[in-house]
DNA sequence: TCCTTATTGAATTAAATTATCATTTAGCAT
DNA sequence: ATGCTAAATGATAATTTAATTCAATAAGGA
């Protein structure tokens, strides 16, 4: 993936802060990522680097399908690199942790979805919430359960 | 299902303000709906309900089991009734119209999961995302492609 | 009817995201 | 190389959204 012919192609700039922010997803690749957690750590690669870049960046991003957005619980925004193949998240609603889940059946809803409807679908969004192996064991599940 | 039972059997209380805020998504079953759509709706039933009220009630209400968030684009919070069957919403990126996909395949991916991993899932979200049959024939797709 | 305490509304606070604007700079043309 | 133009940035302010605080109210068991 050459960052900056795909940029310029579209009439957008190569910028060291988008090359920062391009490297950051790379080395998180498959961790979902926030724009607090980018911003901190681009900021590493370029110095003085403003939150309002990241969502500018994370924005563009997105539309030229460089990233994609995670949508975990809370409402808040995750990223992570798009590297082609599908992948979901399984968060533990009781200590946070994430576990990747290789699978992804978009392809048996988009089937479903191409014949009972008319829309054209470009993206979608998917996790699971529960709880995992070390809360379940710890009786976490329980303590919820009780509040 | 009788809110005031199933409230008071945890030790909390029967108030107007949540019986407004629950006929509001029983009256919008299958329907995402803002904080603030629940806050326009139930203040007719309720005059003088404040906003708190209502995030207080939704938590509530999602914890309970009464309702569940839908995950939309834009990181922002949704609400439904949860009337037991599953479903997932397909948006549209160009006009935002929603369509309800009755099809859920948690079924197919918790089996998945159960094998792949040593969650325990509760609950998920799912979303589909692109151009609905009137944009599609518009040509709004174009529009966005070219921005 | 009384009492305890959950609940509420109003106001405040905090947090996340977006908008504004002057300045900088990428990248094409010269 | 140099200059030019528009894109991009950083700083800041403005918006939104959501959470918190607290005194007043009211649900519901005794």
């Amino acid at each position: 993936m050459d960052l900056g012919r795909r940029l310029r192609s579209r009439g957008y700039r190569l910028t060291p802060q988008r090359e920062a922010i391009l490297g950051v997803l790379r080395e998180n690749a498959g961790r979902p990522l926030s724009p607090e957690d980018i911003h901190a750590m681009a900021g590493k690669k370029q110095p003085g680097m403003g939150i309002a870049t990241i969502y500018r960046t994370m924005d563009l991003f997105c539309e030229l399908g460089i990233a994609f957005p995670v949508h975990l619980r809370g409402g808040y925004r995750f990223y992570e690199i798009n590297l082609g193949k599908h992948h979901h998240h399984m968060e533990c609603i009781a200590c946070g942790k994430l576990e990747l889940l290789e699978a992804c059946v978009i392809d048996d809803i988009a089937e479903l979805v191409r014949d009972g409807s008319d829309f054209l679908i470009t993206s979608h969004c998917m996790s699971l919430f529960g709880y995992c192996r070390q809360c379940l064991e710890g009786g976490k599940e329980k303590e919820a359960a009780e509040s």
